[in-house]
DNA sequence: CTGTGTGCAAACATTTTGCAAGCAG
DNA sequence: CTGCTTGCAAAATGTTTGCACACAG
């Protein structure tokens, strides 16, 4: 059974990650909140190095490596508390789990970025996924087009 | 303005190569016409090692490096001739563009790659698209999941 | 105390680049 | 001939791992 953390407060995922890490017979340490807290911070998408920098700016009193960053980013992933999406060129990036799901329309001139739902599409997606055999746990989907607004200026 | 290249047959898109290279200034070689080749006579996605090995593999007096696979797979995504997608564990595997469009499910666990299409998807992009003032001229939808048979192992 | 977590550096895996020689045009 | 292309190896990236010490429980 897969846990929801959708519109989750800090404390709350907090108490979830500590959970996590008791039943595995883990420990908690100020690097693994660092890391949490940065992530919940920012809720922008990060790569392993963007989001390790971050956390030394924003804990300069605290050590970290990145060998430690991905560990725990790993280890975040794998108890679904931040979901990762590889995109195009740019690499793997992460992004805490927390936030209710949408999808993004972005204007190739200006960069606008809207965020939709469409709950239509999900149901197609899962139907295909289902068709398909397997199990869908995630996707990508942004549409790219030009807005009503750089449209007049061409 | 845009070519389309789907349903080519390889010699249509072998003069389409000659005419791109031409137009740059470039020079045609036996290594890039191989790397068309064996792109064109197997339609799965290739990671650039395997496309690598593919080549040599079938074309045995031809000598050729890893270094010309990349320069060529980055000579032919530029002008449309193969697309890639980037997969989070896997890697970055391309294909040959002559195919009709298409999106990707993909399993996480092994990498495994499905194609399909879905008009009442594309259709439902393109009113997004309309209710919130965009033209829409492109899209990336990439399904993640696990495969049946992944699920199996689990 | 015990055993997990950490930083560091080395190891890896993948992709890019510099270079001298090869060859298409 | 000219200069783009190639293979090779070195370099650059991005990620993982081994290890000895640190520290949470």
């Amino acid at each position: 059974m897969k846990k929801n953390f959708e519109e989750m407060s800090y404390d709350e995922l907090l108490t979830e990650f500590k959970n996590i890490i008791k039943a595995n017979g883990l420990k908690f340490t100020s690097q693994r909140e660092a890391i949490l807290r940065t992530l919940y911070d920012n809720p922008q998408h990060f790569t392993s190095e963007n989001l390790y920098m971050l956390v030394k700016q924003r804990h300069p009193d605290l050590t970290i490596g990145i060998a430690t960053v991905y560990r725990t980013l790993a280890l975040l992933e794998e108890n679904s508390l931040v979901s990762s999406i590889s995109l195009g060129i740019q690499g793997k990036k992460f992004e805490i789990a927390n936030k209710p799901h949408h999808d993004h329309l972005i204007c190739k001139e200006c960069g606008k970025i809207v965020e939709f739902g469409n709950e239509k599409i999900e149901s197609l997606q899962h139907q295909i996924a289902k068709e398909n055999g397997f199990e869908l746990t995630d996707h990508l989907m942004q549409l790219y087009g030009v807005c009503s607004e750089c449209k007049k200026e061409t």
